[in-house]
DNA sequence: AAACTATCTGAACGTCCGTATAAAAAGTCA
DNA sequence: TGACTTTTTATACGGACGTTCAGATAGTTT
């Protein structure tokens, strides 16, 4: 699973091959199949065995701004975005991975499909309480706004080259050296976004 | 050509077989090669045909604001951004295809060394006009904001999917549907993530 | 120790891939 | 018309793919 994990998240779902992966977690090509079945297969449980965890992170931030009362966009925002930037900033190899699987695959309709009972609920969430912090905003437009917020977070993590090059500096090593920035535009494209006009 | 841009732009590069393009063109599978070369030449020549056109456009509406003077960020936003949308908005199907295969690939490092040449020095010109308008930002942070937008532009057409799926409503037709969210957002996002501190 | 289950191995299968090529067909121009 | 070039066709090749499976091995239970 780690080493599926791993290439998934390097090369996508088309490129990897199950070779690829037997080799990356030292094993022959059966056992892959024999314990994580079809390639599908695989793929998808590879995607569902660490949300959980992802999802219970930004529930309990959540949770904890509507224990604490009078929140902000920028509560929200940096709720949401905060726990996925910290897993692509950890250590361990295997978040980081995780993380930038989901950069892969949410902004492709293609794998939405798989996804979408896995992160939506939450996300739900947090569209509930942006609503009440905006109450004659649009249900589409809240709900795109949210969308934008995502695309920026994964963005930080899948293009980060690119904003090496167009900076002209290197890459920073931690993405949540751009949580400020990050945390910043969301907050304030949000808010520009649904302002009454 | 064409049956190329809508190969790819539905599945991807990896995923899509010269012979589904050839039978797409409704020719013989030789041909593909025949006229296309290999698999990545015609990937190639497929993402640099039309970019000439929408960088030109980009440049065009940078220029017209130049001529102007007393340009804002809502402005460079959305000289920035319209011309992409009204790509993916227009009736012609192939210039959607190349939208979305845009969409599909800026976002992806892997991809990233093949546009680079193409769309960065597009992209350069608007950062040096917001540095203008930001002179105490840091390069880096505008490089951030501006991947953001761009990130946010694309997931405006490669996410509309999920979009329909958060609000219960269904996807717009018409990208310019969301453009006005779209700028306010990423005009907000901007102006608060290079404000001085 | 014996019976049984779970796991692993190595090899094979059929399929589809990208590419190449010889021969046929169509087009061009003197 | 006839020589020549461009394009299309049909086929083939070697390779890599996902998947399967009989047999070897390891682990567990009785």
């Amino acid at each position: 699973m780690d080493a599926a994990e791993r290439c998934f998240a390097a090369h996508g779902f088309a490129t990897v091959t199950i070779r690829q992966i037997a080799r990356e977690a030292g094993v022959t090509l059966g056992v892959v199949s024999f314990h994580g079945g079809s390639k599908e297969e695989l793929f998808a449980t590879v995607l569902a065995r660490r949300t959980a965890t992802l999802n219970a992170l930004r529930t309990d931030a959540l949770k904890a701004l509507q224990a604490r009362g009078g929140i902000t966009i920028r509560d929200l925002v940096d709720a949401y975005l905060t726990p996925y930037l910290e897993i692509a900033s950890r250590g361990d190899p295997q978040w980081r991975a995780y993380a930038q699987l989901i950069a892969r695959i949410v902004s492709d309709d293609q794998y939405y499909m798989q996804v979408r009972d896995l992160y939506d609920p939450v996300a739900q969430d947090f569209i509930a309480e942006m609503r009440r912090i905006y109450p004659d905003a649009s249900a589409k437009a809240v709900a795109t706004v949210l969308t934008l917020t995502v695309a920026s977070m994964l963005s930080i993590v899948a293009s980060r080259v690119r904003i090496a090059g167009l900076s002209g500096e290197p890459a920073s090593e931690s993405a949540l050296d751009y949580r400020s920035t990050l945390v910043d535009f969301c907050t304030g494209g949000i808010e520009q976004a649904l302002a009454a006009h």
